[in-house]
RNA sequence: GCUCCCGUAGCUCAGUUGGAUAGAGCAUUAGCCUUCUAAGCUAAGGGUCGCAGGUUCGAAUCCUGCCGGGGGCGCCA
């Protein structure tokens, strides 16, 4: 609608400025002006246009002058109702405000998909380590890649989700020698804990892990040659088929459950977790090992500091001339990256590196899968095996993608560059280049926070803006708790509010407000802004926050109710309506505001499609809001009482454009994982 | 030392590929509920966009150099 107008614009101007004035352009800017009374779109070229032809035929003009001779040939483009010469040389554009609003009217309810889907992309999100519960900041993770992937699905690509569950790692070990060698406990032990009943959240078995976690951590304080018993118990994991490799794949398995309960509540599910223990088991370095070989991409070194390792090495070469003078072996290859130890085993990077070329199909080699849980939406959650005999066949085809996306925080941007440059050299597909780190930073405490959470601080932590979670300190904001006090929150408001409903409906409403809230407060930040993280801030419900924004539908699906008939029925009333009648609705003062919000609703397209482009979902977050603010301004605006309209071909205009702004808004607020309650 | 991110109102943060008078929430102050539900709205105050240069018709945005805060740079993961 609005946007393939715009395309129809730009295209016409740079054919009029080749006819006039001979100058090529690839591509014009176009903006939209701060004010409706400046128009729909402006474009700024006169000015470029003017420096062009003087730099060209030398002879100066005006930037308002040109702006004149491409003015005229703008207004035969349907759609455009007349166009202005602003400022010093601003081109604005007004749109026919009642053409383009019967087309929104008219228009289908779904995000319009541009691109058609050029094979599928693997988003791996979440993949917190399966040894303690889960905090906000690993929540943080979860929503930026669910939204995400929400998003780049709303622009027709085809997304699959995964959960890496690094379960033969040191975090999971801790905590197995937490359990043998702190508690003395066998699995049977082990077993009844995590599945003893649950009477308060305490007792869950992650909250017990994240305790035992941080006593481990402690043990090993106490007495550094313990870690000696760590990197046995890691070694034994790693291995397989023994008593505390057994204890490992029960615990990992038994929190990565937790895991999922937790992020289920906030409506995050996946496709498929992928398990490092069938990385290992099914030999996929050994593979990798090979191609990166043939590849070139990793060079055995004979000489120097990594004498006796495979390397990938930083560069190709470096600028001529240039530190000829110091080029010992000690600075030349500071950078290059080890992915096989001179002791012949492999690093983390190398087999991060196979894993990636498995999701992209180039590793040859496949996983076993089997059929875990069905989520709460009822579909299927898979998960790896490298037991070929509970091995089921029938499973969806997974991973051959064509790119990669990982959400992981930025600590990790040196390893990802190795990752994805290791596998570029093997799959030169250019589309494996769209894969990209999707580096976001940390959520940290304010000392109030820590301070709240029972931690003692120093002086020189109480000075400081923000305290760093630490799993291993057992410092940080549990997604559970977090949750939980939310939903307390949630429901004494609603109770507070909705005394008529059953219990259950206002425990089904406080959740839903729960879970905006907290979407909200981590999607309202960029993802390289760090979150200090502020119960009071992320407890609240008013302002720039999810349920603000839920009240908002809310408020406009209510005007439907009390109107006692529904949107498709005004709809087909509107269409009787001509021309005249439509636009008159949009002239005057009040036309300008009405036509103003009807307009921002329009543009929720281009910014869905620029925040996939960027894998920002922030912007859409921050759109919603606008768009809620702005309603909630035209809503309580004397000049708009809709039900108590009297004329009538007006109100029916309102109620389509309210129905508009209803859809768009829900159609946002569904892309941030947020739903709408029934009633607020 | 090399490198990435951040620095915008008292606080927390937005600010598309450079564009018109730099925005929002919170907090403060003054108002608005016989009204389509006040989880809302209106108004006011609050800014050397870290500092200094440069590029440009035009810079919060691009370039250079500083200052301040955080992260990364391992034969750890």
């Amino acid at each position: 609608m609005a946007s393939s107008l715009t395309n129809e614009i730009k295209q016409t101007l740079i054919a009029l400025v080749r006819d006039k004035f001979s100058v090529d352009l690839d591509d014009v800017v176009s903006e939209i002006p701060p004010k409706t009374e400046l128009g729909d779109l402006a474009f700024p070229l006169a000015f470029d246009l003017a420096k062009r032809i003087k730099a060209a035929t030398g002879e100066k003009k005006n930037p308002r002058e040109i702006a004149n001779k491409l003015a005229d040939g703008l207004k035969t483009v349907p759609g455009v109702a007349r166009v202005e010469i602003a400022g010093p040389g601003y081109l604005n554009v007004f749109f026919s405000r009642a053409d383009i609003f019967t087309q929104l009217a008219s228009a289908s309810q779904n995000v319009a998909t541009g691109t058609q889907p050029s094979g599928k992309l693997i988003v791996e999100h979440t993949s917190i380590n399966p040894n303690k519960a889960a905090h906000i900041g690993h929540v943080r993770n979860s929503v930026l890649g669910d939204t995400t992937a929400r998003i780049l699905k709303a622009t027709g690509e085809n997304v699959e989700i995964h959960n890496y569950i690094d379960n033969t790692g040191v975090q999971v070990a801790d905590v197995v020698v937490g359990f043998m060698h702190l508690e003395n406990k066998s699995l049977a032990e082990i077993k009844a804990i995590a599945e003893r009943p649950v009477a308060k959240r305490e007792d869950n078995f992650d909250y017990y892990c994240w305790d035992l976690y941080s006593r481990v951590g402690q043990w090993y304080e106490e007495d550094k040659t313990r870690l000696q018993i760590r990197a046995q118990t890691l070694h034994e994991i790693e291995e397989g088929n023994n008593a505390t490799a057994e204890i490992g794949e029960y615990i990992s398995s038994r929190i990565v459950d937790c895991h999922l309960e937790t992020m289920a509540r906030l409506d995050i599910s996946y496709d498929l977790l992928a398990r490092e223990s069938e990385i290992l088991h099914l030999h996929f370095w050994a593979h990798a090992f090979e191609k990166l070989k043939a590849s070139g991409a990793i060079v055995f070194e004979t000489e120097g500091r990594n004498k006796g390792c495979w390397v990938m090495r930083a560069e190709e070469g470096r600028t001529e001339g240039e530190t000829e003078g110091q080029s010992d072996a000690e600075s030349e290859h500071d950078a290059d990256k080890i992915i096989v130890r001179s002791n012949g085993t492999v690093t983390y990077t190398g087999k991060d590196i196979a894993y990636h070329l498995w999701k992209l199909g180039k590793l040859g080699l496949d996983f076993h899968y089997r059929l875990l849980r069905h989520d709460h939406h009822g579909r299927e959650v898979w998960i790896t095996t490298g037991d070929e005999s509970s091995a089921n066949n029938q499973h969806p085809p997974f991973g051959n993608g064509t790119a990669f996306l990982n959400v992981i925080d930025v600590g990790q941007s040196y390893p990802q560059a190795n990752v994805k440059k290791g596998v570029m050299a093997i799959d030169h597909d250019e589309r494996v280049a769209r894969s990209a780190h999707l580096a976001y930073e940390k959520v940290t405490l304010t000392p109030a926070a820590a301070i709240e959470l029972g931690t003692e601080l120093s002086e020189a932590d109480q000075q400081r803006q923000q305290i760093g979670m630490s799993g291993r300190k057992g410092l940080g904001v549990k997604a559970d708790d977090l949750i939980d006090r939310l939903e307390t929150k949630a429901l004494a408001e609603v109770q507070s509010r909705n005394a008529d409903l059953s219990e259950a409906q206002q425990q089904k409403i406080a959740r839903q407000i729960a879970v905006a809230a907290l979407r909200y407060f981590l999607l309202k930040f960029t993802r390289t802004s760090i979150i200090a993280f502020d119960f009071e801030e992320a407890l609240k419900f008013r302002g720039e926050t999810g349920p603000y924004l839920q009240y908002s539908v809310r408020r406009l699906s209510n005007i439907f109710t009390e109107l006692g008939r529904s949107a498709d029925d005004v709809r087909a009333e509107f269409a009787q309506l001509s021309a005249e009648e439509v636009a008159t609705q949009f002239s005057g003062e009040a036309g300008d505001v009405l036509w103003s919000l009807v307009y921002f609703a329009s543009r929720l397209d281009d910014v869905v499609q620029l925040s996939a482009n960027a894998f920002e979902p922030t912007h859409v977050a921050k759109y919603a809001f606008q768009l809620a603010d702005q309603f909630n301004t035209f809503y309580q605006d004397k000049r708009f009482h809709i039900l108590k309209e009297s004329d009538a071909k007006r109100k029916t205009v309102l109620l389509v454009a309210v129905d508009v702004v209803r859809q768009k808004l829900a159609q946002a607020l569904a892309l941030l994982g947020i739903e709408v309650p029934e009633k607020m």
